[in-house]
DNA sequence: CTAATAGTGTCTATTAGACAGTATGTT
DNA sequence: AACATACTGTCTAATAGACACTATTAG
C-alpha cells in the first residue's frame, strides 16, 4: 500500500501489526540508616539501604521486591517512576534517574514484560513515619571481586543474600553480564536491578556531588565520608577526604555534640557555581 | 479474585488488563573516518563518524534516522539490538550496550512507542562495501558549553545541524535534561540519541579501553591519539598522551610508512591482565 | 634542505597516600 | 585520666602538564 502523505499514512496505519507488550517500571530507592551502638562514645554505624515492598499478590506473593508498576498506554516513562516514589514514599521532588531497562522474555512468569529501572535517592529524614505499610529499608553490605557480588540486605528482622555472577562481555569495556546466582527469595530480576544499581551509585559518587541527596542539610564530615566509606566499601583516609571534599561543603556555626569526644562543626552542601 | 498458588494464578492471569504497548531499538553505531589532506606530507584527518539510514517508508519517509526495528513479542532486547546491527552492516560480535530508554508518548507519530537505544563501536574495515544501500556514514564535529551542544553531520553530500539544549535536571550530579531545539531534518528524538551517545561515549573513553573497537588490529599511536582528541574535542599532548596509554598497547614490529616524514610504529592493543 | 610527523627527556605543578600529631568533649 | 572522635601539618609518591629536543622520511 503506498501513500502520498504522512498524513495520509497516519489515517490508515494499523497499530496492531506487531504483536505489543507490557512495560513495567521499578524503583530502587537508595537512602542511609544509622545504627546506634551500645559504647556510649561511639558514633552510630551508616549503612546505605534500600526501600523494598512485600508483594501481597501473585506472581511472587509474600516475596520482597522493589516497588514497581505497569507504565500506562499515554504516562511518560519518567512520570510512572516518579508516581510509583510517590506512592511508596508519599515524596516528590526526589533525584532519580534512569538505570537500565530489563527485556529478558522470560523475566515475568505472568507474559512478556519490558522493565525499566530507575534508582533514586532520598534523604530518611524527609521520610519518617510516611511508608507504607508493606515496605521495608533494608541495610546493604556488599563485597565484590572480578567474578561476582554478594550483596547482604537486612532489616533488623529478615536477612536476605543475593549473589550475582560478573561474566565481562567486553575486554576493552566496564560493561560487565550479570546473572542470578541467589536470589535470597527476592522477586522477578530484582536482584540484577540492585547490583547495577550499587554499580551505578558507587561509580557516580567518584565523579558527581549525587551523595549530597541522601544527607540531610546539616552533616558532620565524619557522617559525610562514613558514608563514602559504605558505598565505596572502603576506608578512606581523613586528610585526603577533607581535602577532596573541601570545595563541596561550607561550614556553618552550628556544631553536632555526640558524646565522648570533640563536639564535630556541621556543614552544608555547597554547589559548585556553574561550569 | 483469590488464588491459592502461583500455578493457579498464571492460569487465570489475564494479560490484556494494562492497555499494551509497542517497542523498538535504535542503534547508535559509531566508527572512525580518515579524510584525506592535499599536502602529500600530511596525515589524513581522522573524524568519528556514526550511521544513518534515510527511510523509505512513512513516517518520516526520506529523512535520515538511526537504524532501528520493532522488538519482537518473544525476542530480548540484546537480541533484537544485534539484529538490526547485522540487518544495517552484516556484523555480528561487535561492541555494543545499551544507552537509555525513551519513552516520551508523543516521541512516534503513530502511536506509542517506547524505543531502547542501543550504541555499538565498530572498525570500518570490517565492512568496507557491506552497508545496505539505504545506507550512510557521516562524520561527527561537535561543540559543547553548559546550555546546548551542537553537532554537525557529513556525509560529503549533505549536512545535518542539531542543537540540543542542556538543562542541568540536578546540580548534585551530571544529568542533563536535554531537548531538541534544532534536529536537521533527523526523524523521530533521534537527535537526543545521538546527544546521549556522544557523551557516553566521550565519558567512557577517559576510564575504558572502548575505544579499541573502532580501531583496525594494527594502528599508530598518533592515529589512536587523533581518534582520542576527536572523540574529546581537544587536544592532547603527546608524551602525556603516550605514557597514559602504554600499558594498553603493545608494539610490534611494523612500521607505516605515510608520507613524507618518519614512518610510525604500528602497536595493537593490549589487555590489561584481569584485575 | 624543508616540512611534517614520530618519539623522548626532563622540569614543574598538582594531586593522592601515609602517618603523626594536636584538640576537645563525656564519663 | 581515659577514650573516642575531630581536625591539621607535613613528608613522600604518583600523576599530569608543559616544553624543548632529537629522529626520520619524501620530495
Amino acid at each position: 500500500m503506498k501513500y502520498n502523505s504522512e498524513e495520509e499514512f497516519l489515517r490508515n496505519y494499523n497499530s496492531d501489526d506487531f504483536k505489543k507488550l507490557s512495560m513495567t517500571v521499578d524503583t530502587l530507592i537508595f537512602s542511609v540508616s544509622d545504627e546506634k551502638q551500645d559504647n556510649y562514645r561511639k558514633l552510630s554505624k551508616k549503612y546505605f539501604s534500600i526501600l523494598l515492598v512485600k508483594r501481597d499478590d501473585y506472581p511472587f506473593r509474600d516475596k520482597w521486591c522493589l516497588p514497581g508498576g505497569f507504565i500506562g498506554y499515554d504516562e511518560d516513562i519518567d512520570d510512572a517512576a516518579k508516581r510509583i516514589l510517590k506512592t511508596e514514599t508519599n515524596l516528590s521532588n526526589i533525584y532519580m534517574e534512569q538505570l537500565y531497562t530489563f527485556g529478558d522474555p522470560k523475566r515475568d512468569p505472568r507474559m512478556r514484560i519490558v522493565s525499566v529501572s530507575y534508582m533514586s535517592l532520598v534523604d530518611k529524614n524527609r521520610l519518617r513515619d510516611k511508608l507504607s505499610d508493606n515496605a521495608s529499608w533494608f541495610n546493604v553490605n556488599y563485597f565484590e571481586d572480578d567474578k561476582k557480588m554478594t550483596i547482604l540486605l537486612d532489616n533488623g528482622e529478615e536477612s536476605i543474600k543475593l549473589v550475582i555472577g560478573k561474566k565481562l562481555k567486553d575486554l576493552t569495556t566496564d560493561r560487565y553480564k550479570y546473572s542470578v546466582i541467589e536470589d535470597g527469595g527476592l522477586a522477578f530480576d530484582h536482584p540484577l536491578v540492585i547490583a547495577a544499581g550499587i554499580s551505578r551509585l558507587k561509580n557516580k559518587i567518584e565523579y558527581t556531588d549525587i551523595v549530597f541527596n541522601m544527607m540531610p542539610k546539616y552533616f558532620t564530615l565524619g557522617e559525610l565520608q562514613q558514608v563514602y566509606e559504605v558505598i565505596l566499601g572502603k576506608e578512606l583516609l581523613d586528610p585526603a577526604f577533607r581535602r577532596v571534599i573541601a570545595n563541596k561543603v561550607e561550614k556553618t556555626d552550628k556544631v553536632e555534640v555526640t558524646g565522648g569526644h570533640r563536639p564535630s562543626i556541621l556543614y552544608t552542601y555547597k554547589q559548585k557555581k556553574s561550569n
